[in-house]
RNA sequence: GCCGAGUUGGCGGAAUGGUAGACGCGACGGUCUCAAAAACCGUUGUCCGAAAGGGCGUGCGGGUUCGAGUCCCGCACUCGGCACCA
C-alpha cells in the first residue's frame, strides 16, 4: 500500500498524463476545426474569400487503408505519422495544408466474411472503419474530417461509374496520342474521314456492324481474349494479380489461360505516356524501374516470313534483326491464329522423326500438342519458377517460309516457350545468339548458323556485342544486303532499312503490358453501370440514372470450382439475382427491356481516382469542380505535370495501384476533366515495421512478449526458442497494436518512437522495449518547463549565454533542413541533443524552451500544444511560424581543428573560428603531440583548411 | 539471367571527400533509497598499455587522393522487381 508521502511527483509526464493531454486537445482540435482546409470555391470554401487568400497549397496523401477487421498494428500508422509531420511542418510554414484519409473498402476480405456469415458485406465493413477510425483519431492525426470518405459510399461509387463511362464512351487517337470523345470518331467514320480495318465504308455498314466496329475501339470494352481464369476464386484476375509462379495472389490458387468474354481497358495505349512521363514525377528510382520494367518497352523490328504452299504469311518480332541471316526455323505460340492455315496436309518427303512427335498427319500432331498447351497451367508450361533448363517441345507444321533476307527455306514449328499476346506470337529463331533456340534446335537437329563472331571459347548461343558475321545475301534482283564487319546496332539499321525497302519489315516497339481486365465475378465491388439491349451491345447507363447500386442477394458468392477445374467458367453473383438483370429503362426512346452487366469493377478502381475526391468531396455536379482541382492538383510551372505533392505508401503497389491510377488520370487530362496530368507528383516509399517472431521446438509460435533472452538465448519459460523475422501477423502471436501503446506511453511518445527509429524509407524491426528512450525524451522536455510536484511553470526569462544560443540556433537550422528532407529521425536526435543541453546547464528560459517546443509540435503535437498554452498563449500553436535561425549565433565560439599527420589524427586544438591559415599552421606544428609524430622529418606539404583540418605530409 | 536497392558496434541507426559510430536501446558502474522501481550522473568498437599514447577497424580485393564508410574498377552476399518477353 502507498503511504502519501511515497506518492511519485504528481506533475510527471506520465503515460496516463499524456493520455490526458492528448485526448483533451483532440477533442479542442475537432470542436475548432483546427485541420480544415478552405477550398477556392464550393461548399469547402473559406466564409470570407479575400482573392488569394489561401496562399500556397500543399496537398498530401497516403495510401488509403483497407478496413480489414484485424484492426491496426505498430506498423500500419508509419506512414500517415510521417504525412502528419510534413503537414504540420507546413502550417507552420503558412502553407494551406489538404490531409484527409479515406477508405479503401470494396474487397475480398469483406466478402469472405459475408459468405461466412450471410451478413452484409457493408455492415462488417463499416463496423472495421469505425475501428479504424477510432484507433486512428487517438494518434492525433492532423486531417480534414470533412474530406473523409470510402469507396463504398454510394455518392463516391457514383463518380467512379461516371468515369467508367467517360471511358467507355471514349477512343485513343493514335496521331494526336490521346484520348478522345468516342462521339468524334463516329463522325470521322460517318465523314469518310477514316475507313474501318477491312476499308469497308460507314454507309455500306448494318446499324449492329457500325456499333461493333465503334466498341471496338472503345477505351472499355469487352471482347473474348485469353485471360487468367481462377477456378478456385472463381473469378477472372488481371496478370498484375497473378505471381510469378502462375498463381493468384490471394488464395495462392492455380491460375489457367482462357479465352473469355470479359471487360478490358485499354491502358496499353498510353504505354509510351506512361513510360515516358516517369521522367517528369519525382518518384523512387525502383519504382520508376519497377513500371518500366512492367510495361515492358523494348524497340525492334517487325519481319514478315511468306509460306509459299500455303499463301500465307505471318510476322514475327524481333529486338536483334542484324541476326536474320542466322534464323534457321521459325516458331508460332501454338494459340496463333495462323496456325491451322499453315498446317500442311502431309509431312514433306525426309520430316525427320522428332519433328513429328511420331503423329501420322501434321494436322494431328498439331491438335494433340494445342491440347496439352491449353490444359497446362503458366507454371507447369514454363516448367518451374527458373527459366533456366526448361525442357523445349514443340511440333513441325509441314510448311516452310522463306527468310527474306537470304531467300533460305526455314521450317516453321509451334512450340509452347513462344508466347501468345507478347510481340506478334511469333518468333524468328536464331540458335547462334538466343539461347532459347539453340535448346530448342540442339533437340530437333536444326542447323545454327552464328551471325555474330563470339569471343573465343563460346560454347552456346552468342547473345552479345560483336562484329557480323555470315552476313550478306545477292537477291534475284541483284540486290545486295551486307552487313559483315559490322556492329550490332549498326548492322540492325542497315537490316532494318532493307527489310522497309523491300517491303518485307519495318521498325517497330512492342511492349509487355497487357490491356487491363476489368471485370470481376464478384459481389461486393462497384456494378458496371452498363446494360445490354436485344443486340446484346452494351449501352452506358444514363449519368442521371448513377449510382447503380448493388442489389441484395440471398448468397454473396461466385461459383467457385475445384482449383484445377479447367473447364469451369465464371459465374458472378449478380447474375441470380433476376429481378435486378432484368430492368425496363428508358434511356430516351421509351422505356425498354434491358439486361444488366453482372460483372463487377475490381478493387482497384476506387483508388485510381480518390486524389481526385479529397479536393472536393461533395460535390454534386461533378467529380471535383475544376477551380479546386486545379488548385491543389494543377502544374504550378510550365511543363509541371501537377498532382499530389507528397504522396506516401508502401512499395507493394508499385505496379499495381499506382499504374491503374496513372491512367485513369491521364484519360480524365485528355477529356479535359483534370488539368494535371499526373495524379501523384512526389512519392515516396515508407519501410515496413517488422517483428521477431518466435517457435519452439514442437515448431509452434509461442507469444513473443513473453519471451526473455537471457546469455544470447531466447527463452519462453524454461523452454528454448528459436527467433523468425518477418511481419507481424495474429497467426506469429507477435502483434503490437497502436492502442497497447497509447496506454503504455501515450501517442505522442509512440509518435517519437516510430519517427525515431531510422529513416523513413528503411524497414526496420520493431522493439517495444526501446521505446521508453523516447518517453523519457519527452519527459525531460516536459520537466524543462513543469515543476514535476506543483504543476508549476519553472520558465523564467533570462538570457541565454552564448554556448546555449549557438546549440539552439544551430539545432533550428539543422531541424528546418531535416524537416524539409524528410529526416526525422535526425531531427529528433538534435532535439534530444538541445534538450539535453538545456538540462545539463539549467537552463529553462522562455527564449530557449519557446523554439524548442515549436520544433517538437510536428512531431509530438499534444505535448507541445499543452506546454504552449501553458507558456501563456490562448492559441493553438498550428499556424504559429515554425523557429527561424539566426545566422549570428550560427557560428560556434570555438572550433576544434583537427591535426593529422600521414593522413591519421594526431592532435586537436581548439582555435578561434576566425583564425587564419597561417596562424592555424604555426599552432598545429607547434602541438606536442604532433611534434613526436613528425619525428623531426621534412615537411613536404601542409594542407590548411582553417579553421576545422591541418594535414601534414612529411 | 536482366533491372534496382543495400552490407557501419550487442541492437536500431548517424556521418557536405576532412575527428567513424551522432541520437536512442541494451549492458556495466555510481547517486538517491532500509530495499527495489523510477529518475539522475558516468562508462561502453576492438586489441596493447598503469597512463600518455599507439595498432587495427565501415562485406572482400584493387585504385584515385595529403586524406575514402563516402569517388572509380572488380568481386561476394542480402533484399526487392521481372523473367522461355524473342
Amino acid at each position: 500500500m502507498s503511504t502519501p508521502d511515497e506518492t511519485p511527483a504528481s506533475y510527471r509526464y506520465t503515460s496516463e498524463l499524456a493520455g490526458d493531454i492528448e485526448r483533451r486537445w483532440q477533442d479542442r482540435w475537432d470542436a475548432e476545426g483546427t485541420f480544415e482546409a478552405p477550398n477556392p470555391t464550393g461548399d469547402l470554401a473559406a466564409d470570407d474569400p479575400e482573392a488569394g487568400a489561401l496562399g500556397d497549397k500543399y496537398f498530401i496523401m497516403d495510401m488509403f487503408p483497407y478496413p480489414s477487421g484485424a484492426g491496426l498494428h505498430v506498423g500500419h500508422p508509419l506512414g500517415y505519422i510521417a504525412t502528419d509531420v510534413v503537414g504540420r511542418y507546413r502550417r507552420m510554414q503558412g502553407d494551406n495544408v489538404l490531409h484527409a484519409l479515406g477508405y479503401d473498402a470494396f474487397g475480398l476480405p469483406a466478402e469472405i466474411h459475408a459468405v461466412q456469415t450471410g451478413e452484409h458485406p457493408r455492415t462488417n465493413t463499416l463496423a472495421n472503419m469505425d475501428n479504424m477510425r477510432r484507433q486512428l483519431r487517438r494518434l492525433g492525426l492532423a486531417h480534414d474530417p470533412r474530406r473523409s470518405f470510402a469507396t463504398i459510399d454510394p455518392d463516391f461509387v457514383r463518380w467512379t461509374q461516371w468515369i467508367f463511362i467517360q471511358i467507355f464512351e471514349s477512343w485513343y487517337d493514335e496521331d494526336q496520342q490521346r484520348a478522345r470523345p468516342i462521339s468524334e470518331l463516329r463522325d470521322e467514320y460517318e465523314s469518310g474521314l477514316r475507313t474501318a480495318p477491312d476499308g469497308a465504308a460507314w454507309s455500306e455498314l448494318g446499324p449492329i456492324e457500325r456499333r461493333i466496329l465503334i466498341d471496338s475501339r472503345r477505351l472499355a470494352y469487352v471482347d473474348e481474349s485469353p485471360v487468367n481464369w481462377c477456378p478456385g476464386l472463381g473469378t477472372v484476375l488481371a496478370n498484375e494479380e497473378v505471381t510469378a509462379e502462375g498463381r493468384s495472389e490471394r488464395g495462392n490458387f492455380p491460375v489457367f489461360t482462357r479465352n473469355l468474354r470479359q471487360w478490358k481497358m485499354r491502358i496499353t495505349a498510353y504505354s509510351d505516356r506512361l513510360i515516358d512521363d516517369l521522367e517528369r514525377v519525382d518518384w523512387p528510382d525502383s519504382v520508376k524501374n519497377m513500371q518500366r520494367n512492367w510495361i515492358g518497352r523494348s524497340h525492334g523490328a517487325r519481319v514478315r516470313f511468306d509460306v509459299p504452299t500455303a499463301g500465307r504469311s505471318f510476322d514475327v518480332f524481333t529486338t536483334r534483326p542484324d541476326t536474320l541471316f542466322g534464323a534457321t526455323y521459325a516458331v508460332l505460340a501454338p494459340e496463333h491464329e495462323l496456325v491451322e492455315s499453315l498446317v500442311a496436309e502431309a509431312w514433306p518427303e525426309g520430316t525427320p522423326r522428332a519433328w513429328t512427335n511420331g503423329v501420322e498427319t501434321p494436322a494431328e500432331a498439331i491438335a494433340s500438342y494445342r491440347a496439352a498447351a491449353a490444359a497446362k497451367t503458366d507454371l507447369e508450361r514454363q516448367g518451374g519458377v527458373d527459366g533456366a533448363g526448361r525442357e523445349k517441345t514443340g511440333v513441325f507444321t509441314g510448311s516452310y517460309a522463306v527468310n527474306p533476307v537470304n531467300g533460305e527455306e526455314v521450317p516453321v514449328f509451334i512450340a509452347d516457350y513462344v508466347l501468345t499476346g507478347y510481340g506478334t506470337g511469333a518468333i524468328m529463331a536464331v540458335p547462334g545468339g538466343d539461347q532459347r533456340d539453340w535448346e530448342f534446335a540442339q533437340a530437333y537437329g536444326l542447323p545454327i548458323v552464328r551471325t555474330v563472331e563470339p569471343p573465343e571459347g563460346t560454347e552456346g548461343a552468342y547473345p552479345g556485342e560483336g562484329p557480323a558475321i555470315n552476313s550478306a545475301h545477292t537477291s534475284a534482283d541483284g540486290s545486295v544486303l551486307d552487313i559483315n564487319g559490322l556492329a550490332v546496332a549498326e548492322a540492325k539499321t542497315a537490316v532494318v532499312e532493307w527489310l522497309q525497302q523491300h517491303g518485307a519489315g519495318e521498325g517497330t516497339t512492342t511492349y509487355r503490358l497487357r490491356d487491363w481486365l476489368f471485370s470481376r465475378q464478384r459481389y461486393w465491388g462497384e456494378p458496371f453501370p452498363i446494360v445490354y439491349d436485344e443486340s446484346d451491345q452494351p449501352i452506358a447507363v444514363p449519368d442521371h440514372m448513377l449510382p447503380v447500386e448493388l442489389p441484395d442477394v440471398p448468397d454473396y458468392s461466385p461459383k467457385t470450382y475445384e482449383p484445377d477445374d479447367v473447364e469451369s467458367n465464371p459465374e458472378p453473383p449478380l447474375a441470380r439475382a433476376d429481378e435486378w438483370v432484368h430492368v425496363t429503362l428508358d434511356l430516351g426512346d421509351g422505356p425498354r427491356q434491358y439486361r444488366r452487366e453482372t460483372n463487377t469493377m475490381p478493387n482497384w478502381a476506387g483508388s485510381s481516382w480518390y486524389e481526385l475526391r479529397y479536393t472536393d468531396p461533395h460535390n454534386s455536379e461533378r467529380l471535383a469542380d475544376p477551380e479546386n482541382e486545379r488548385y491543389w492538383l494543377g502544374p504550378r510551372t510550365e511543363g509541371d505535370t501537377g498532382g499530389v505533392d507528397l504522396y506516401v505508401g508502401g512499395v507493394e503497389h508499385a505496379v499495381l495501384h499506382l499504374l491503374y491510377a496513372r491512367f485513369w488520370h491521364k484519360v480524365l487530362f485528355d477529356l479535359g476533366h483534370v488539368s494535371s496530368e499526373e495524379p501523384f507528383h512526389r512519392l515516396v516509399n515508407q519501410g515496413y515495421i517488422q517483428a521477431y517472431a518466435y517457435v519452439d521446438e514442437r515448431g509452434v509460435h509461442v507469444p513473443a512478449d513473453e519471451v526473455e533472452e537471457r546469455d544470447g538465448a531466447f527463452l519462453h519459460g524454461d523452454r528454448p526458442v528459436t527467433r523468425e523475422y518477418g511481419k507481424m501477423g495474429k497467426s506469429l502471436k507477435n502483434v503490437v497494436t497502436p492502442d497497447d501503446m497509447y496506454s503504455a506511453y501515450g501517442a505522442d511518445t509512440f509518435r517519437v518512437y516510430e519517427m525515431s527509429m531510422g529513416p523513413l524509407e528503411v524497414s526496420r524491426p520493431w522493439e517495444t522495449r526501446a521505446v521508453v528512450g523516447s518517453q523519457r525524451f519527452l519527459q525531460r522536455v516536459w520537466r524543462l518547463l513543469v515543476d514535476e510536484d506543483s504543476g508549476d511553470l519553472r520558465v523564467d526569462d533570462a538570457e541565454l549565454d552564448a554556448a546555449t544560443l549557438h546549440v539552439l540556433h544551430t539545432t533550428i537550422d539543422g531541424v528546418r533542413a531535416d524537416m524539409q528532407h524528410l529526416r526525422f529521425n535526425t531531427a529528433i536526435a538534435k532535439l534530444i541533443e538541445l534538450t539535453n543541453h538545456l538540462t545539463k546547464a539549467g537552463v529553462s528560459s522562455r527564449a530557449a524552451v519557446e523554439p524548442l517546443v515549436l520544433m517538437l509540435a510536428p512531431l509530438a503535437p499534444h505535448v507541445a500544444e499543452e506546454l504552449w498554452s501553458r507558456l501563456g498563449h490562448d492559441a493553438s500553436l498550428i499556424r504559429e511560424p515554425f523557429p527561424v535561425a539566426d545566422p549570428a549565433h550560427l557560428a560556434a565560439a570555438s572550433v576544434t581543428c583537427v591535426i593529422q599527420v600521414l593522413g591519421k589524427v594526431r592532435g586537436k586544438i581548439e582555435v578561434d573560428p576566425s583564425i587564419g591559415d597561417d596562424e592555424l599552421q604555426a599552432l598545429a606544428l607547434a602541438e606536442p603531440n604532433v611534434v613526436r609524430s613528425i619525428d623531426g622529418r621534412e615537411l613536404r606539404k601542409v594542407i590548411v583548411k582553417a579553421p576545422k583540418l591541418v594535414s601534414i605530409v612529411v
